[in-house]
RNA sequence: GGCGCUAUCGUCUAGGGGUUAGGACGUGAGAUUCUCAAUCUUAAAACCCGGGUUCGAUUCCCGGUAGCGCUACCA
């Protein structure tokens, strides 16, 4: 291909589930090549089965790629020169095309019901035969064909497969060849005149100037027929580049039962945008040298290259996504996560619903204190709950924290500290440092023995956040209007005293 | 069954005819902190098997094995 031929990819999701983590990789990938080389990235819509398509994958698969940061400069909704941009909107034109290949004798009307071509393929499997078309129709006589169609016999059309190997080169995998003798003719329209996928897609790649197929390797064996198509019609092939395919811990095809696949799956678990782009990035494609993790989406499209995507499966590593993960929900602009994190915590009733716009500074706060916990956002409610869910009565259900009061010099700690801190409201960090110190001193209890009580009492764990963070987030919030309340210092020791100790 | 693709630590990968085979996640240990998380340091951990080519193969070639894909009037 000539150096200034302008690259132009496409990504063409059929709209029949959820977008699969597999194929964003692979819109990815494609998206990362047209940015770096200038060129263009189409979103196409392949919707031939009717059956299964739906309009509302459409729109979500749209939304997805978006979310993730995937913009297209052709596409359904965007339009461009090479329309239209679903497949269902161009049926006439596949036709058109059929008709031209039967004309120049191409492609032939195949008169074999599904019945006998399903009894044939049957026979050859138990004869350990290879399970191809027999090609029977391959030479009746075209004006006989045209009387039999016009008698009302219904007819596939098949494309005549040239006799010889056919090869193709891929990017990733170098030079492919597949033998002429076991890709049989494949039917390109079925005898209700709706096309069939591997030849649709070759038009439209074709119609859309399509220069480099990247794509996922499922479709490597589906590409002999695919060049018979390009080479009948006389379009010029394209590069190809098949990506391997991604695995679950199972080795397995990825799948639903492994558990998160689809892209809104993450977006739901709090999963960043950036870092599933960085991981997706990482599952496939390394940079020279292999010895840097993390990419922002700027220096994937610089460094990106095809040439140095792997062949081989990948098995999807959820732990390494989590890391990437915490990565940029530390790193990331702190308004951005809170804004994020307060909206997981909306969702569980934490904070008031619509909280839209700028989170307050305590809702920031609140987020900030957790965050350094938490793999995804989702799990911000739950550790939420030392903030919004003090309870004593359960703290001290808790066999672990139970035996910490086993010792009196714990219980002394925890009396002395309700003492002291009975006229403290807002307790300051300054003075829970001060009376720590006194308590120290009074008690004689230092390091562990000294905090685990207090931390049993505050938040019914004796490890979590540094006091100083945690003290003033529990006493500004328990001044808010809040769906939960929360509990303030002072109520929260009033509380586990009774529990530790009941007085009438 | 046939055809195709693939094969470096548990996982993602770098590398490449002679290397102490590098990095990252995870795991273990240590440091730090009131604790946990985070952070830092550190350790253990790999070239699928068999032939061939070669002075020398993890690297190149062939075969095997395994995994995955395709083998549709699905995409």
């Amino acid at each position: 291909m000539a150096s200034n031929d302008k690259v132009r990819v496409r990504f063409a999701p059929s709209p029949t589930g959820q977008l699969h983590i597999g194929n964003v990789r692979t819109a990815l990938f494609n998206w990362l090549f047209a940015r770096q080389k200038g060129g263009t990235f189409i979103l196409r819509i392949e919707d031939t089965d009717v059956e299964r398509s739906e309009a509302r994958f459409e729109t979500q698969l749209m939304d997805d790629m978006k979310w993730l940061g995937l913009d297209w400069n052709e596409g359904p909704d965007v339009g461009g020169p090479y329309p239209p941009y679903r497949q269902s909107d161009k049926m006439d034109v596949y036709r058109g095309y059929a008709e031209r290949l039967i004309r120049e004798g191409k492609a032939y009307y195949c008169f074999c019901t599904a019945e006998e071509l399903e009894r044939e393929r049957e026979q050859a499997l138990k004869e350990q035969r290879q399970p191809i078309y027999s090609g029977k129709c391959r030479n009746i006589d075209p004006a006989e064909a045209e009387r039999r169609r016009a008698a009302g016999e219904g007819a596939a059309i098949r494309l005549k497969i040239p006799e010889h190997p056919i090869r193709f080169h891929d990017i990733v995998r170098g030079n492919v060849e597949f033998s002429n003798e076991v890709v049989s003719d494949p039917i390109i329209v079925r005898s209700s005149g709706m096309p069939i996928y591997n030849y649709v897609v070759v038009i439209d790649d074709a119609d859309m100037k399509i220069t480099h197929v990247i794509r996922g390797d499922d479709h490597i064996s589906n590409t002999p027929k695919q060049v018979a198509v390009y080479e009948a019609l006389g379009f010029p092939v394209p590069e190809f580049a098949h990506l391997s395919t991604i695995l679950g811990p199972d080795g397995g095809r990825l799948s639903k039962r492994h558990g998160a696949t689809s892209v809104a799956n993450f977006r739901e678990m709090g999963i960043l945008p950036e870092a599933l782009m960085n991981y997706l990035a990482l599952l496939g494609w390394a940079p020279s040298g292999g010895d840097r993790e993390i990419f922002s989406k700027d220096e994937l499209i610089r460094e990106f290259s095809l040439e140095r995507v792997t062949p081989s499966p990948a098995v999807f590593d959820t732990e390494k996504l989590h890391w990437l993960n915490r990565h940029y929900i530390k790193q990331g602009p702190p308004e951005r996560i809170a804004q994020l994190g307060a909206e997981f915590l909306a969702r569980a009733g934490l904070l008031p619903a619509g909280a839209n716009g700028n989170v307050s500074g305590w809702t920031r706060g609140v987020v900030e204190l957790l965050t350094p916990y938490v793999d995804k956002l989702d799990q911000l409610p739950e550790k939420a709950g030392i903030i919004f869910n003090g309870n004593a009565k359960t703290a001290l259900s808790v066999a672990e924290n139970a035996e910490v009061f086993v010792s009196e010099k714990a219980r002394a700690v925890v009396r002395a500290f309700a003492a002291k801190t009975a006229t403290e409201s807002p307790l300051t960090p300054e003075r829970f440092k001060a009376i720590m110190d006194e308590i120290k001193a009074e008690t004689g209890a230092k390091g562990k023995d000294l905090f685990h009580p207090v931390r049993i009492m505050l938040i019914g764990s004796h490890s979590g956040p540094d006091f100083n963070k945690l003290i003033p987030i529990i006493e500004q919030g328990s001044q808010l209007p809040l769906p939960v309340h929360v509990k303030s210092v002072r109520e929260r020791v009033t509380e586990f005293l009774q529990a530790l100790e009941p007085r009438p």
